[in-house]
DNA sequence: CTTAATAATGATAATGGTTACTATTATTAG
DNA sequence: CTAATAATAGTAACCATTATCATTATTAAG
């Protein structure tokens, strides 16, 4: 789980598909992606290099009520929104609450270093369908 | 994953036991505790009644960063904290924001039924340790 | 109190996402 | 160019959770 020492195609192709998308693909959806371009790609390669990136801090990993992590890109604090229609991720386009930290850490003690704001419900696909 | 129609003891025991907690158990702390009164139990009757008050909401189910899911007697919203030293998660007794919830859907479209939040970082334990 | 219908269980096999392992290949410093 | 070694491909193993199924327990009706 340490940073990368040594440059691999397969690693940039993976951090370059992942800055492409706005949502937040799942390893495999990465791994079918990839594929394409390198066919031999194997699906360890793909969960080596995010859990690196992610180590890294270089991409973030956004596990959900859902069993399969996401991974985004975006390294920037913001807030996420999981479907339980469609499975999807997507980013809520709100400035950030560091109070809520702020206040966290006073009222418990503990040495907060990250905050998850995920909310969940139904996208607009999906509102309709269910 | 409907609710329970007909009594188990078994259900009984697992209400029970995760009531009187503080923490929250994982499945299979809450299986190695209630085999202390119920031997023969199984697993998958923890699993599954766990599953079935999670879907009736009776309690709530939790998914952090970890692999394994916590549960909680206590649905009332309140936030959580992850160690990332110990696993172990917490409560944090501070007041729920509902503002956060209605600004999100203001700016998303969204249908949000549910905000969750969880904190992460190191506990009293952990802080010195690491 | 039976009895019949069926929900719940225990035991265990299967599933699925993720990680470990290992021989081979690619990168990089000297 | 060469040696050292990080990274890879392919695949087996892992582990939390779920599915399966024969058996047992609950419950409503007679």
């Amino acid at each position: 789980m340490s940073a990368p020492v040594k440059y691999s195609s397969q690693r940039e192709a993976i951090l370059r598909f992942l800055k492409s998308r706005k949502d937040h693909p799942t390893a495999d959806v990465v791994f079918h992606h990839i594929r394409k371009d390198i066919p031999n790609i194997s699906l360890a390669t793909v969960y080596r290099n995010l859990n690196q990136l992610a180590a890294a801090g270089i991409i973030l990993r956004l596990t959900t009520d859902g069993k399969t992590d996401h991974f985004d890109a975006c390294v920037e604090p913001h807030y996420h929104f999981c479907c339980r229609g469609c499975n999807g991720v997507m980013d809520i386009d709100m400035e950030p609450f560091p109070e809520l930290t702020k206040k966290a850490e006073e009222v418990s003690n503990y040495k907060i270093e990250q905050a998850t704001i995920l909310f969940s419900g139904l996208c607009d696909c999906c509102k309709d369908k269910l």
